[in-house]
DNA sequence: GTGTGACTGAGAGTCCGTG
DNA sequence: CCACGGACTCTCAGTCACA
């Protein structure tokens, strides 16, 4: 079982991409981020700072809470 | 309205913090962090990474979702 | 017991490109 | 459309001394 946190994130992130059919190109100009990054996100591969969770939350038009799932 | 969730975060720390009568020394301790750190945080001057809001949510046993309310 | 400023190494985050 | 890379800049992590 997989649990650090950075994983999870990422992958709650896809998840919630993926549910309203847009690219990670599209999300980072929604949340104001780089396409690369996003992409490193959802790969788990980048310890997130809580100003960019709520920006993503903002961008998914979500609470920042539903990352913690 | 304050609502930089950098801010926010800290006034949640502090208000989990003080419900458990523990001291910034002793949730540091808990959470294997510097003391003055914490107060950082608490005050809303670090912008706190995910793997860290991990670490305040088990050392005051809540979850990680408690902390955006 | 806590607030604060200063500090260094590590890693957050950007920009460019490739297959 | 995405994974992955190099090279870069800026900020966070983490600690300290002192108020």
């Amino acid at each position: 079982m997989q649990d650090d946190p950075v994983i999870n994130f990422g992958k709650r992130v896809r998840d919630l991409r993926d549910s309203r059919a847009i690219t990670q190109d599209e999300l980072a100009h929604l949340a104001g981020m780089d396409r690369s990054y996003v992409g490193q996100i959802e790969r788990g591969e980048k310890n997130i700072t809580i100003r960019n969770i709520h920006k993503l939350a903002n961008a998914l038009q979500v609470s920042p809470k539903d990352f913690f799932d």
